[in-house]
DNA sequence: AATAAAATGAGAATAATTCTTATTTTCTTC
DNA sequence: GAAGAAAATAAGAATTATTCTCATTTTATT
């Protein structure tokens, strides 16, 4: 094994995972995901690189669901749907959100915006039929 | 003292507090808020009161804000920015969230959208200028 | 006034997250 | 490739926001 492929393994992996999934993870959610191909990885390594790539604006956090924090890979501002039944975090990459609201935003504020979440929430189709 | 003002003087110096303030605070702010008139407000009583109004709709949540959950006793849907550097949650009344986002997100998901929340992040101010 | 129901205070319990420290892995320099 | 420095990790302890328990107090009902 090269030398590049051995670098970060473990820090590399969570990354890896949540670029793979669609399902906006929690840090127990990564290491759940993460068992089968590393089952060594500690859940407070996880929480370590999750707060890492966080810092350095490689992922983002989609605040918390249920007191618990999720994060998504994707840091371009796209639109969520947060199910309150069972927890379960959507993209709507359908919904656009008009580029007017930012700068309004900045104007209205006198606040330097860095950042943009839009968010619905209400019952996925399953738990709406249960 | 009558009846009607005697009834549930904690539970309603609690919502009075929450719709007096502009501050979007968290349990621990509500309670700091009403030392003052009521010094002998226990922080599990804020805590209970606060999960109580929210289960019935009259106050909302807006999630965490550095892992503090923080409450609006506005319902209506409206804008929030949140400094990242001192935490403050401040109201953009001047932002508008179309009508449509909602309906293009309930016919995008397929989802029975309940509520939405669209929340700027940055710095505020002050905070940018130190 | 007597009783039932609801609300509260105090502190224990819980759970997500962060921190500490010893160890392991990776990187740099020779 | 070996030696030393730097970074990353595992394991579990510590922290902290929040919830829960239960005895007591307050309020509502009769």
């Amino acid at each position: 094994m090269e030398a590049a492929e051995k670098q970060f393994r473990k820090r590399n992996a969570i990354l890896d995972c949540l670029r793979q999934t669609h399902a906006h993870p929690s840090a127990e959610m990564v290491h759940a995901l993460l068992q089968p191909s590393h089952p060594d990885i500690s859940l407070a390594t996880v929480y370590r690189n999750l707060a890492w790539f966080k810092s350095r604006g490689m992922i983002q956090s989609l605040g918390t669901v249920n007191g618990v924090e999720r994060f998504d890979a994707d840091t371009q501002p796209h639109v969520h749907f947060v199910c309150t039944g069972c927890h379960a975090v959507l993209d709507l990459p359908q919904v656009e959100i008009p580029a007017s609201l930012g700068t309004s935003a900045e104007e209205a504020s006198g606040c330097r915006v860095q950042g943009c979440q839009l968010t619905f929430t209400g019952l996925c189709g399953s738990c709406a039929n249960s």
